[in-house]
RNA sequence: GGGGCGUUAGCUCAGUUGGUUAGAGCGCUUGCUCGACACGCAAGAGGUCGCAGGUUCGACUCCUGCACGCCCCACCA
């Protein structure tokens, strides 16, 4: 048996064991295994990533998943990649390009990819060795990439099928565009956010009348009236009935158009007259399609005004939106302007404001992909946990609009379709079209597009493989609640449309990880923990346990560096036990529990403790409920097994009465413990277990240990309700000798007169040892004495003789000074309180801080007096 | 604008189908080199369970309203 050191040093144990695991191959599986099969797909990490908090409490959920499916033996895979993130690897790069005063155009296409690749090979990946730091059991064999050979012809293969059915389309939309970039960008990659601007009031002359006359509307956005094509009003409002079909003219450029009556209009808003800018605004694009309006694109690329604005050309959206203004007022058109909070969209990559506007991209239509996603979720075939997002991921299915799914990019898989320079047809094909006139679409597929197909493309579909037989569909899908749109709800459309099976059973959405107030962590707050500092002070295991502990099912995660400490003072608990454990088995294996009769009543009472537990904690495992888990085991551990049963079961190990059956059950309990940590606590479990169980390592190793059955015979409510009558005992005195200052190596005798006589007679010998007494006798009756006080049992009362155990004179003079200063504490706060400048001036906290010190003095005088009084009745000078 | 979640000890959170003195960790106070552990042991202080009503013999727990906070979604110029 292994000598082990004093305290646990995670950074000794936890790389060799990873090491030695991965060398026996424990990560690998086989399709071919006997068991059920069990698998997880990695949410890929960006090629650009590195390991963030995030990463880790969403890995350590799917490393807990796995291990305990591998110990209950099931056939459980889980497989690492990665995904090649379009934009935000391509930006990654030309920003290494921009550094050297270079774009990727300087480079070309090819070139440009090709260094994105080199970078992807050179730096790519960090993440998945990061996660090894913190023990993820990922079948490294395995390891995919969304932009490798065999997962480009599925998203090829997927592409063609989809627009020979008709769900992939080309067209002209309004599309999000992205200024910066240069893409054109999916809705959901377009956040939100509050602006404070100007609501503008101009006025629109009539065609055949003077400046003077004319319809007023309302605009946040004037530029855009250089791409106007009508004048929308309510059809009911009266204030415009008349007005409809009227012409308006263009007061800066050569152009008419009518007013026109729309039920879209809210005759409240503004002016009550819109003006409409179909090609710019996704409301008047609608308009502009329902009333067959000229739609004028006014900006290039760069969103800057091009030569459609006349004398505006040239200027960027913000420069012309001021010009206009001005132009409008210089005209006396101005009628005022005011300010207006209002929501912009703004590019969740580059941060820029995204403008609305007209161009040809592809898409996908979702309807038919998410009726089916609709009617999994509603029936039951994939679960949601926790229950509760299902409504907002039904929501968000039932309300799609067409998926755009081109990019201006570089970095992706090119589209495979290829347009004919001089007719302008386009083909879709899986294999390039080496013809004359014919050129491939230049534009690479939107990022998810391939991640939607992780769960199946991973395990080598198209192909029939064995691994994809054996384990598609998944068994459980581990993320944040925050991509469901982005990710699993497509990933679930498209899998049900190629595969004819969701592609996972259970969504398990765990919460965001944020700091010890529950803030975002973010960079510019100063907030953010780097989970590889806490690997590296405090160790993987303690690090992983303690996002655990707090990861209740769907609500965001604090964290604070102070727990993770806590927890590795677990860990190092724990290490502690097993010590003394194994410096006193001799040899004792964890097998059979002993005959009943060879049990002590702690033995009973730690056997049946440890089932409660192992029940309580293999249902919140089942549940997805960490913190569960997580708080049983180490309650069970640190406030049963060590603090009770190791220092019980001391008597019979130092001295010699049913030591083998202490031994034993010593063992056996660690055994279970040690098994039912191991998958939130994989390093120092598998440490210990192969101290504990002389296990060699290699395949010898808990990580494949059998999963803890339970003996329900070992519940046993009589050992539990006797041993908590002596708990009580030993506590209350215990109180007793702290109150009266008693040192802990001071021994007295007890008297006891309890309910449970014959129990606590029986166990004599125990409670002396727990409790530090010299002896314990019961009787039937206390009868008071001089001398004597009592202690309040659950199950009756304990008399103590204070004869020569206290020094009563010594005491009372001890307590009278702690009284004399406690007083003055009391005067000093109370005096600071009164002063009505600190308490209106100083912080709240402060002051609140003053308030709670006044609270703990009084409290104390209270107590001190109450003592004084009783040891005056001992010394005879108090009033009885 | 729609929807979701939360409000319990100084801080972060538990609290099972409503049932005697509401729990944990951290922090705080006091004492302790007891043959596993000072990353420890023992004892202690600290809460009118956001506010206002209601149901009930009884509510932290159920219902209604309000307040505050957080998050998601959303094409009102």
């Amino acid at each position: 048996m292994t000598e082990l050191p004093k305290a646990y040093d995670p950074a000794a144990v936890e790389p060799d064991l990873y090491e030695d695991w991965r060398t026996a191959g424990l990560f690998h599986a086989d399709p071919d295994d006997d068991g059920d099969p069990y698998s997880i797909v990695i949410p890929p990490p960006n090629v650009t990533g590195s390991l963030h908090v995030g990463h880790a409490l969403d890995n350590t959920i799917q490393d807990v998943l796995i291990r305990r499916a591998r110990m209950v033996g099931n056939n459980a895979v889980w497989i690492p990649g990665m995904d090649h993130a379009g934009i935000a690897t391509q930006m990654v790069v030309e920003k290494q390009l921009a550094a050297q005063g270079k774009t990727r155009h300087d480079l070309g296409r090819e070139r440009f990819v090709e260094r994105v690749w080199e970078w992807k090979e050179e730096s790519g990946g960090a993440i998945l060795r990061q996660l090894q730091t913190l023990g993820c059991s990922l079948d490294w064999e395995r390891e995919a990439f969304t932009f490798d050979g065999p997962r480009n012809l599925a998203v090829t293969k997927v592409f063609v099928e989809l627009y020979d059915q008709g769900l992939i389309y080309r067209g002209a939309r309004l599309i999000n565009w992205d200024p910066v970039l240069h893409t054109a960008l999916s809705d959901i990659e377009v956040d939100h956010e509050e602006v404070d601007g100007e609501l503008v009031h101009f006025r629109y002359p009539f065609a055949d009348g003077d400046d003077s006359d004319g319809l007023v509307v309302a605009t946040t956005r004037a530029e855009t009236m250089l791409g106007d094509t009508a004048i929308a009003v309510h059809p009911d409002d009266e204030r415009y009935r008349h007005l409809v079909g009227r012409t308006v003219r263009h007061p800066f450029l050569d152009r008419t158009f009518p007013v026109i009556a729309d039920d879209y209009v809210d005759p409240e808003f503004g002016s009550g007259a819109v003006k409409i800018t179909p090609a710019h605004d996704p409301n008047d694009y609608q308009i502009g399609l329902r009333h067959d309006l000229p739609m004028i694109d006014i900006m290039d690329d760069d969103a800057v005004i091009t030569d459609v604005g006349g004398r505006f050309a040239g200027l960027g959206r913000y420069d012309a939106r001021a010009a206009i203004k001005q132009a409008l007022d210089e005209a006396g058109l101005l009628i005022r302007s005011e300010p207006h909070r209002h929501q912009v969209g703004h590019s969740s990559r580059s941060k820029a404001a995204v403008e609305p506007r007209l161009s040809d991209q592809w898409f996908v239509k979702v309807g038919p992909l998410a009726e089916r996603a609709i009617a999994a979720v509603k029936d039951g075939d994939v679960r949601i946990v926790p229950q509760r997002n299902a409504k907002a991921f039904l929501d968000w299915l039932e309300n799609l609009h067409d998926w755009c799914i081109s990019r201006q990019l570089w970095w992706g898989h090119r589209i495979p379709a290829w347009h004919h320079q001089d007719t302008g047809e386009i083909r879709v094909s899986a294999e390039p079209i080496d013809e004359d006139g014919w050129v491939q679409d230049p534009d690479v597929l939107d990022t998810w597009f391939s991640s939607q197909l992780w769960p199946f493309v991973v395990f080598g579909w198209p192909e029939e493989t064995a691994d994809l037989k054996r384990w598609y569909p998944t068994s459980t899908l581990v993320t944040g609640y925050d991509i469901n749109t982005f990710w699993v709800s497509r990933m679930l459309m498209i899998g049900l449309w190629f595969t004819d099976s969701v592609p996972f059973h259970v969504i398990y959405n765990h919460g965001l990880v944020r700091d010890e107030h529950g803030k975002k962590m973010s960079k510019s707050f100063g907030n953010v923990i780097d989970p590889l500092d806490l690997v590296d002070e405090y160790g993987a295991d303690a690090t992983r346990f303690a996002l655990l502990r707090s990861a209740a099912t769907g609500t965001d995660v604090p964290l604070a560096e102070e727990w993770v400490e806590g927890t590795k003072r677990f860990a190092n608990k724990l290490w502690n036990t097993c010590r003394f454990a194994l410096s006193n088995l001799e040899g004792t294996m964890p097998g059979d529990v002993p005959p009943r009769d060879d049990l002590a009543l702690e033995d009973r009472w730690i056997l049946s403790r440890l089932e409660a537990v192992r029940s309580e904690v293999d249902a919140g495992y089942d549940a997805y409920d960490w913190p569960v888990a997580a708080r049983g085991l180490y309650h069970f551990v640190w406030d049963e097994f060590a603090d009770w049963y190791v220092e019980a079961v001391k008597v019979r190990i130092y001295g010699d009465d049913r030591e083998a059956a202490a031994r034993r059950v010593l063992a056996i309990v660690l055994d279970d413990v040690l098994r039912l940590l191991h998958p939130m606590m994989p390093f120092v479990t598998e440490a210990l277990w192969r101290a504990l169980t002389g296990a060699a390592g290699g395949t010898d190793s808990l990580m494949v240990a059998a999963w803890p059955q339970g003996r329900a015979d070992d519940r046993d409510v009589d050992a539990e309700t006797d041993f908590a009558v002596l708990q009580d005992l030993v506590t209350q005195t215990n109180r007793f000798r702290s109150q009266n200052s008693i040192a802990p190596s001071k021994r007295f005798d007890l008297t006891v007169a309890s309910d449970r006589r014959e129990l606590i007679d029986a166990q004599q010998e125990l409670v002396s040892s727990l409790a530090r007494l010299s002896g314990v006798t019961c009787v039937r009756t206390i009868e008071e004495r001089d001398g004597t006080s009592t202690i309040q049992l659950a199950s009756g009362q304990a008399q103590v003789d204070l004869t020569g155990l206290i020094d009563v004179a010594a005491e009372l003079e001890r307590l009278r000074k702690e009284l004399d200063s406690a007083r003055a504490d009391l005067a000093k706060v109370t005096g600071k309180l009164a002063n009505t400048s600190f308490v209106e001036r100083a912080p709240a906290d402060v002051v609140e801080r003053e308030r709670h010190k006044q609270r703990d003095a009084k409290a104390a005088i209270a107590q001190l007096e109450e003592r004084i009084a009783a040891l005056e009745v001992m010394q005879g000078t108090g009033q009885s």
